[in-house]
RNA sequence: GGUGCCAUAGCCAAGCGGUAAGGCCAAGGUCUGCAAAACCUUUAUUCCCCGGUUCAAAUCCGGGUGGCACCU
């Protein structure tokens, strides 16, 4: 494990559901440190996906640096294995700038690699191999690749259910390729710790779901009077794979069908913007699964300012 | 006022005499290269109410209540 940055114990990491307030509190951690932001989010890596993925305002960007933000193009693609590596890159640039790295964003695995210090596979998987899995899987169904998977690497086979086709596919494909179990892979990485230390933070809604999904609902009318329509219009006139990651995000999938069929339809749209919210709450609830069981989280107080948050950040990495 | 149709979980809904499908919502989880993804689990001792027929009724019969449609 490598030094915190001079005057602290640990690089704080702001994590938790999406709107419960984490970015403010980090912002606000950055002015009171001179921090710089880095941002810890599957879907701001994208450009031109701002208000949609509650991208810091470009205000808030000039008063504090971003970084992870604004990597790639949509239609590009983006690993938690690249975020990783860029990551923490950029966090020993900042620390060599003699400045703290506050690290603040919801993307659990994002979180927990750089927690968990887990090294991802890092001889290539070609995506041949995977193409190919993916051919079987569409002729025969799983069972087989599951079986396969089960007579060489069971332990990983065990510990999946055989629908989540995803992993059981990449299971097979990373033994394929490297001639080496998925599972043994995973217990060399478990041998390293974690590049730095780190504190985790969370702003907790676990009593009051209520609040938390009240805000989510406010904040999604927000974002369409904020543009969020024109940003979709503008990421679906892209000719681009519409099966690429950038699809994925909450705030731009649900209009698929808005704009396929009904572009104007005002019903169509009211429904976009209702399965916005409740994506959004779907997704807030899985990342408070996430989030529930890292024993060592710090829970901030929901009531408290974000500047009084901040404090508390402060005082728990000091050194 | 008359006639017809309907009443099943928070919502939608199957069932048509043999012991309550399914979907949505909600809740609880899983996770080592798509993660705002993918996947798993749970959720009606009871079918609007009262009576009857039957070994057996959500299912058949009678009455009530409520809703919808049409007619006068």
């Amino acid at each position: 494990m490598r030094e915190p940055p001079k005057g602290y114990k640990a690089i704080p990491i702001i994590c938790g559901p999406t709107a419960s307030g984490k970015s403010d509190i980090a912002i606000k951690l950055c002015e009171i440190t001179g921090g710089e932001l880095i941002s810890c989010d599957s879907m701001q890596i994208y450009r031109h996906l701002d208000v949609g993925t509650a991208k810091a305002s470009k205000e808030e960007q000039q008063k504090v640096p971003h970084h992870m933000i604004d990597m790639i193009d949509p239609g590009e693609d983006f690993s938690v294995s690249d975020y990783l590596r860029r990551c923490l890159e950029e966090i020993g640039e900042i620390m060599g700038r003699g400045k703290l790295p506050v690290i603040c964003g919801g993307t659990g695995q994002y979180v927990s690699a750089l927690r968990d210090g887990i090294r991802y596979v890092d001889e290539p998987v070609p995506d041949e191999v995977t193409d190919q899995l993916y051919e079987r899987y569409n002729e025969e169904g799983i069972d087989k690749i599951y079986e396969e998977l089960l007579s060489v690497d069971p332990d990983c086979a065990l510990n999946l259910h055989k629908n989540n086709t995803r992993r059981v596919i990449r299971g097979l494909a990373v033994y394929k390729a490297t001639g080496k179990t998925f599972t043994q892979w995973n217990r060399e990485s478990k041998k390293s710790g974690p590049e730095y230390p780190f504190i985790l933070f969370e702003p907790d809604y676990e009593d009051r779901r209520d609040i938390l999904y009240d805000r989510i609902n406010r904040r999604v009318d927000k974002m369409m009077d904020m543009g969020l329509l024109k940003e979709a219009e503008y990421l679906y006139s892209l000719d681009i794979n519409r099966k690429s990651t950038c699809f994925q995000a909450i705030g731009y999938k649900e209009f698929g069908d808005y704009f396929k069929k009904g572009a104007g339809d005002k019903d169509m749209l009211e429904k976009a913007v209702y399965d916005i919210k409740l994506n959004s709450r779907h997704y807030a609830k899985r990342q408070l699964t996430w989030y529930r069981y890292i024993d060592d989280i710090v829970k901030l107080d929901r009531c408290l300012s974000s500047i009084d948050n901040a404090e508390k950040c402060l005082e728990v990495i000091k050194a």
